[in-house]
DNA sequence: GTCTATACAACGATAGAC
DNA sequence: GTCTATCGTTGTATAGAC
């Protein structure tokens, strides 16, 4: 069964943009890319923007699948917060172009604003869900306003750990590596907060994401 | 003494890039503003990446001057740490396009790259400087990794609070009172690592920001 | 659905007169 | 130092044939 033209179009279009940039990436580009031609790009699309937003449908699809909270039986260990920390940086290596210039992005497109908007509520309950579960288990040690601060800066930080290491290397590229630099920092982040006998297994979500830096 | 026309031009570029974002002020824009013609402009300045490293300069500067270290009559209150927050709000509010899309800025110009390599060894240090002091004073309470790991996440939620607040109501203009809520935010951060007797006077920096809002 | 060709706008930048 | 006029390039988008 062969992929639709459109549908290779938004492919095409997101590995672009994550090896180029967005800004760098025009419609002709991505047909150049494809081996078709604009017109044809342009019978598919209204304009870029709209295929920033098909990618966008993608976005939403994945963060709802890789950030589901966690089955019931699982317990609320920190042993599922890896498994939500895999997901977020899943989604951050898959979709990085659109962390790269966020603002930019939604600054553009009114729609574009709507759609982050209810995706970004998700996310954000996703993951006051899950520490609400580790407050519950007792392994979070925070009251209501603590938790929504952690939240928030969890968020900031994970949004922006992108753009920030491209201050501090603007040439290198991002790796999947790179990306996992961002988990320490979390760690330290909610550290003070974990309950005593908690801060082993704390350590070892930091040991678990280390490891695999030097494979 | 008349103001030249070349300083004129970086002081309209600010006020245009601050006001309108910087990727949608071209050099045209620029001299219309200013009433002059798109040529003049290209006999003071080569080009708008010129005009952006001029501005680059006086942030330089003014960076310098208003997060100048403590003078030493002042010691190591958390009052210090007043002056210093009050400085880092200034800059960022003077050139709050800097921090609007600076991967992107320093992404196309290459000796962009290198002043802000200075300009960021520079900050970077003071600020360790600042947080040492605290540190001295048995204020804060914390160890060499710790105070890195507290350092680095102040700058990045310092740099990317305004990007962080245009992802949330992209419509918005910035202003200073939308800063100043980067302070709880820090304050937060530090908190853990502040010493009991000296919570209180947390909280009064606390308040001698949020006071400012309500005027 | 796909192509070729092209119109159109915006921006960066320069030449040459004053 | 400053202006007018203009060129070249690039990116978006459409028209019309196949």
């Amino acid at each position: 069964m062969r992929i639709k033209t459109r549908d290779r179009i938004v492919l095409a279009a997101v590995e672009l943009f994550n090896r180029d940039g967005e800004q760098n990436v025009t419609t002709n580009h991505i047909a150049a890319h494809l081996g078709i031609s604009p017109g044809n790009l342009y019978y598919h699309f209204r304009n870029k923007e709209d295929v920033i937003r098909a990618i966008f449908g993608l976005y939403a699809e994945d963060l709802a699948s890789h950030m589901a909270p966690p089955s019931p039986d699982e317990g609320d260990s920190l042993r599922t917060s890896i498994r939500y920390l895999d997901g977020v940086l899943h989604i951050m290596w898959r979709y990085r172009f659109i962390y790269e210039n966020l603002p930019d992005l939604l600054g553009r497109d009114a729609q574009l604003r709507e759609d982050y908007k209810q995706v970004q509520r998700l996310v954000f309950n996703t993951l006051q869900d899950h520490l609400r579960g580790l407050q519950a288990a007792s392994i979070l040690l925070a009251d209501e306003q603590q938790l929504a601060m952690l939240s928030h800066l969890f968020k900031q930080l994970a949004m922006f750990w992108i753009p920030y290491q491209l201050t501090l290397h603007p040439q290198e590229p991002i790796t999947q590596r790179r990306l996992r630099g961002l988990i320490p920092q979390l760690l330290f982040l909610f550290r003070p907060y974990i309950a005593q006998p908690h801060l082993a297994e704390l350590d070892e979500i930091g040991r678990y994401f280390s490891q695999q830096d030097a494979t």
